[in-house]
DNA sequence: TGGGTCATGTAACCTGTTACATGATTAG
DNA sequence: CTAATCATGTAACAGGTTACATGACCCA
């Protein structure tokens, strides 16, 4: 998946590895987190599969750097990728393995924990309009507004999720605290 | 993360890593999958750390098994990971990278992208009935309904998960339908 | 003179996936 | 007779995390 996605960012321009760590801390990370390391780990599995080439740049007053452009085996794997739909539905939930067990907290403790959620699980860390900032350099650096739109629909997607977990938080602190009332009463 | 989980099971009770598997595909496997072959893994870090104990017991007609038990140790860890807020909104979400990149496809393609979503992306491929149903049951199990009720938080989560994909995917329609008309128009 | 940016990675480790292997019982 | 269930795993590989290493330039 790591592999397409930096498919994918070749695609709309040649970058070094230290470019494509700096549009996922930018704009990708919300949803996706890659490590330096690992990029550039990709990366030689990449040029080894054929799909990006790279081109050594010596810089005066700057280090050198390998600048990676994406083939035409590359083009048509990440095209394969997009056409494909896996479907598997992989979730991976660290929020909800946790609140699944907390039962073993008392029902003050676990009060406390719904109210920090909102504020620990944000999406979004530095707000949507940074990130909207961002995508529209970027924009201006595709030159291609329509493939921007699918860059907006993601954030979207951010957005509408930190409101459904706020939400969720609110559902399930009303339910605690109608019993724990209950249980006062007594 | 997946250490916990377990570890977290094994405290409702004693179970062989078979019956471990059989709760994570019946019951967890929405937030979270785990393939057998990695819970027998962790089964013998959890016990290297300490934190279970196994029991060996031969049965005739069918295979002899170990039946897993939590230790003090081990209650001790679980509360301290319950204890501890991460908070590391680890977020890979295989369906956003996707969309990111689909500016590559046309928009025809993308409409019928967009349809296919949320018949594709079911949270419960099984609906969540059956997940009550089988919710219930642990719970008798478990003989506490307070615990119960974290479970239920958590199939809460993923209804409301469930519908904000269905609006966002109508979201993203609505713009790309608009979009195609205004083109159709020129 | 110290921290940030640019730019490259390696090594060890942990976690998750896929494929394979065994073998008895039981229900259709 | 065949498939499912019970019950155990190993091996190899893929993907993700943490820590470390280097080094020059630029700005305050």
């Amino acid at each position: 998946m790591l592999k397409h996605g930096i498919l994918g960012l070749l695609n709309y321009g040649n970058m070094t590895g230290y470019e494509i760590m700096i549009v996922f801390r930018d704009s990708l990370s919300y949803f996706w987190q890659a490590q330096t390391s690992q990029i550039y780990r990709e990366l030689q599995v990449l040029e080894k599969n054929g799909w990006i080439q790279s081109n050594h740049i010596e810089q005066n007053s700057k280090p050198d750097k390998n600048v990676l452009s994406i083939t035409e085996a590359g083009r048509i794997e990440l095209k394969k990728w997009l056409k494909e739909d896996e479907s598997k539905g992989i979730m991976r939930n660290h929020l909800l393995m946790k609140t699944f067990f907390r039962g073993e907290c008392s029902i003050d403790e676990n009060i406390e924990y719904f109210k920090s959620i909102p504020k620990n699980e944000k999406v979004f860390p530095d707000g949507t309009n940074e990130l909207m900032k961002k995508n529209l350099e970027y924009q201006q650096g595709i030159g291609d507004p329509l493939k921007a739109l699918y860059w907006k629909f993601t954030v979207d997607f951010g957005v509408m999720y930190e409101k459904m977990l706020k939400e969720w938080c609110e559902n399930c602190l009303h339910e605690l605290e109608n019993i724990k009332n209950a249980g006062d009463k007594k």
